[in-house]
DNA sequence: TAGGATTTTTGACATATCTTAATGTATGGG
DNA sequence: CCCATACATTAAGATATGTCAAAAATCCTA
């Protein structure tokens, strides 16, 4: 799952982004001014931009430009200006697609996936996650315990996945929820707890999963 | 410079766009009519497709829906309907990009020059799939296991493809029903699971769909 | 165009998986 | 050391999926 850069000085947006996106397993992080962008697009790698147009310090245009001269990262455009030059403009100078404020969050995630889609040709992560004793490949959707296949249930896969993608941080039990497609959100359940329990029980004798107490679980996995 | 066509019922437009078009080195024709259309997609080779959403005989989205079954053309949809949901379904109907009216001729250009930029890449190089074991040739419409060909319906061929062109997405009943030719949506059926039972059947012993539950289906191959 | 062969769909039932409810167990504060 | 709270686990019920076999539809050949 690749990580999204959200460059706009707008924080009630970012956060509103944020959530939505999370519902999508989409992971959206931000910046608030083009510096910081910039810094943030040099030191990670993400799979998408979405950039404003009206920017403190410099134009989105400009930094639309500026970006697209180092990397072919993907880039839609966010504009308060709804008239057509301005739109051509910004589809001429590299952008991707653009979508004129105000939109709808899931006319933005359409749109993302569409050019993920098309960008990605193969969702392949090519990643294959070793562990010592425990190997995860994404790609066939499969983990390996001494070598011999474990038998998971799609959602045991899942929440193996998003552990082992991020070993070392902690998910609260609403994260695992959201992340986990088909399940239904109600007010609280045990469900999460029932998953981990199966999951562990699976990935004996290794203990894997850890329990923190009053927030969540967490993956204390190495990375070989 | 590969041929566009456009299928709307506006004559005055036609014209329009097929003087600006020259003036860009676009080679444009002009359907009035669905019928018209369909059999001129059925006889010529076009590179992009601009699809009127209010026509005569049937509508935009349907035709759409329609053509998208048979063919990966790029699509373009025009709307007077500028209202976000109708944009939505277009694009998650299988279009790849829509223009609501009226519209800068300028702008349709530079759009369609953008997916073509896209997908002149992507597409055409792809004839031959390999997964290890398992090769899917899009030419010859077979899948040979440990060189072996695999006797396949066509549908299940249909759906081998439709799999193998993108390994690893999750498709969802709708929309592996959307694709297969000669299926009628009805409210729910079961055909989309026996089909993959069946598929599953002749893959074996290789364990490449995956389940998700709630969800639908994956296919967890890798390209060699 | 009829009749047979193949393919697809439908309905029924088997199986797998997830959720809810209930109960047992660990943990930390007082 | 005990209690309150959070977590773990079990079992049972609810859904979703897998697959068989027969009916319906389609294709093919004569």
């Amino acid at each position: 799952m690749s990580k999204i850069l959200l460059i706009d000085d707008d924080e009630r947006l970012a956060d509103l982004l944020t959530q939505y996106f999370e519902q999508h397993s989409l992971n959206l992080e931000c910046s608030f001014t083009p510096s910081d962008g910039i810094a943030r697009l040099n030191q990670d790698e993400f799979g998408l931009l979405i950039l404003d147009v009206m920017l403190p310090e410099m134009d989105g245009f400009d930094l639309c430009k500026l970006i697209r001269k180092e990397s072919d990262i993907p880039i839609i455009m966010l504009t308060a200006r709804g008239e057509v030059m301005d739109r051509v403009v910004g589809l001429e100078l590299g952008a991707d697609d653009y979508l004129p404020k105000p939109f709808e969050p899931r006319e933005l995630v359409v749109r993302i996936q569409n050019i993920l889609k098309r960008t990605s040709h193969t969702r392949q992560n090519n990643k294959i996650l070793n562990f010592d004793e425990l190997v995860v490949n994404t790609d066939l959707r499969q983990a390996l315990m001494s070598e011999i296949e474990i038998n998971l249930t799609s959602m045991e896969y899942q929440l193996l996945e998003l552990f082992a993608l991020q070993p070392g941080k902690i998910f609260t039990r609403d994260e695992i929820l959201n992340h986990l497609q088909g399940i239904e959100a109600d007010v609280y359940s045990r469900s999460v707890d029932i998953l981990v329990s199966r999951l562990r029980q699976k990935l004996k004798p290794m203990e894997l999963i850890k329990t923190i107490r009053g927030t969540g679980y967490c993956f204390a996995g190495k990375i070989q």
